[in-house]
DNA sequence: TAAAAAAATGTAAACGATTTCATATTTTGT
DNA sequence: ACAAAATATGAAATCGTTTACATTTTTTTA
């Protein structure tokens, strides 16, 4: 169907190779004549090459692996997004898989990427994986011979370029910001416990409380599991530790949060200050509009495309860790006490 | 670096061909022995067959291309993560581009990944095309020797599978409920008048109205644009008509709309009804929840890979149109009037 | 003006599979 | 016991490129 080399080098009279020097700009001295008479021929004819058969001899796909817990979660959407964009500009493609959170399909989809011969991976792998499975995927990574991203995930020990987001001064920053405000009593709502960023942001916020000399006082600290039905439970059982102040370690829990006040009468901020985490589009809609801690989603997503390039080009297998700052968006629910 | 078939062949002592015939379970009858034989081996060896050269013979990628305006935006994401996940189950893996609702983006893509070799395209373009930007894909999906199926989007005179939502019959339902609770002046927030699916559930608005002997008035209907703001805008404009319900287009205004009544101290729905349109994940969560038109985005992105699969199975170049039917999701937001 | 150097182009071997067709071996039927 | 049929396996072409190397042509040098 689509039109080949050698019918274009029929149609100049030449042999493949000289058409092939033309178009791939070959050190060797083509005369300007023939040249002009191939690139001509090949733009009536409207010559495309096949990716296929250039991959058989170059090795490269030019389509890189992204795998993540589930793309229709906002923050991965986001993430998604920059990268598929910024791949793009630099005329690599992504092919994704959701792992729905799963260790097993995370795995899965490494080894299928890789057999497909992808140049690259970007791998945000379960929250679920433990020591074992990031052994594990540290071993692949070592063997494979193609450049790994692990994003948004710290992996010890690790061996290859990590790019993640510091949640433990994220934790800081929003724990920090309240006490400024003159709280004290400061009720938190976690993510579940083994999944590290929550792990880490609690670190943040026992940081930011000892720097203020307030002792660290477990019943303040609600075990949520990230769903808004969480800040609806917290309240119940953070109300009788008279908290002035809560964090929320995500902002849909704190929509859950502010639901259950509102049933109860209970004002925000005037009664109790909210911070939340993330800066989901809707916070800034909520009643009032949700002070929150910003993920810096955007610059994840290029630096991820950014070491890859690099490692792209050269072959070195040096590698990196870089972690972003999250920031403070002070908006209405947070007031001084 | 990977073992190839003749690697496989030589450690067995047999030709490449009959490697191949064995994994490929071809009619040729390959003795017993000699076929465990290479099972063993294959499987020793942990032998991957490249998948860039079995391209090269069968012309297949097994890679479908997704072209959609935004994945960052929640109904796309849904949708994207559905189609993979089908796709996945039946070996297809999906390289994807935002086009960020641009028309050349749109084009651009579309023959990126088609010069790629993928299999087939599903494509949601943008919502900016017009009849002519219409016509040229429908030319291009004609010159394709690849399925293509047109997603969530109304291709007249189209020549190739197409599915869609009936928006009309949305906005339809969306009124009627209205009707049915005893409303008569109910008010509209529309999206963009460019966009289909936004006239779409006007008609149905309108068709709703007729049977109920209510006479349209053009001055109930509010232009927004899909973004919160416009429910905000849109109190003000129709707060002086005394409606007593609203429709917003989608779920966004909606919410819009929540906070301004809740700043001028209007109930909903005590003093006033509203009803959505997309059932986000938010809805559930807003106080009170929101009653809203449920788009079938599960049922939309598995019909997606199922008539591609069909497309890809017999090569006929028939074609379907699928309507698929959004359903009412009854919440608090509505009441009788 | 002939040899050497430089410039221009072509030949053919990869890449790693599938597949057609041929050939070698075994079994079957008479 | 021998031809025919059935079974088992292999040789080689092919897919559409890139690229190392060879070859031819032109230009330069002495």
């Amino acid at each position: 169907m689509s039109i080949t080399l050698k019918e274009v080098a029929n149609a100049c009279g030449v042999s493949i190779t000289t058409v092939s020097l033309v178009l791939n700009d070959r050190p060797n001295r083509i005369s300007e004549d023939v040249k002009a008479r191939i690139l001509e021929t090949v733009e009536r004819l409207n010559y495309k090459p096949n990716p296929i058969a250039v991959s058989m001899i170059t090795k490269k796909t030019n389509i890189w692996g992204l795998i993540l817990p589930d793309i229709s979660n906002l923050y991965f959407s986001e993430l998604a997004k920059v990268i598929e964009q910024n791949a793009y500009q630099s005329g690599y493609n992504i092919i994704y898989g959701n792992t729905t959170d799963s260790i097993e399909h995370t795995f899965e989809y490494f080894d299928f990427f890789y057999n497909r011969g992808v140049d690259g991976i970007i791998i945000i792998y379960s929250n679920k994986f433990n020591d074992e499975d990031k052994a594990k995927l540290n071993k692949l990574i070592q063997e494979a011979d193609i450049p790994v991203i692990i994003l948004d995930r710290f992996l010890a020990e690790n061996r290859t370029t990590t790019i993640l987001v510091d949640h433990r001064k994220g934790g800081y920053i929003a724990t920090k910001h309240l006490l400024d405000l003159g709280h004290k009593v400061i009720g938190c709502i976690t993510g579940p416990k083994h999944i590290v960023s929550s792990n880490e942001r609690l670190l943040g916020y026992k940081d930011a409380l000892k720097e203020a000399h307030i002792p660290f006082d477990e019943s303040l600290i609600y075990h949520g599991d990230f769903q808004p039905h969480s800040g609806i439970k917290a309240l119940e059982s953070l109300l009788p530790k008279k908290v002035t102040a809560i964090f929320s370690f995500n902002d849909m829990m704190a929509i859950g949060f502010f639901r259950e006040c509102k049933k109860r009468k209970i004002r925000i901020p005037e009664d109790i200050s909210v911070i939340g985490y993330d800066d989901i589009i809707l916070s800034e809609l909520l009643d009032p509009p949700l002070t929150t801690i910003t993920q810096p989603i955007d610059a994840l997503g290029k630096e991820a495309v950014l070491q890859m390039l690099e490692m792209m080009k050269k072959n070195d297998h040096n590698y990196k860790n870089i972690i972003l700052n999250p920031s403070l968006k002070v908006r209405e629910s947070t007031q001084k006490k």
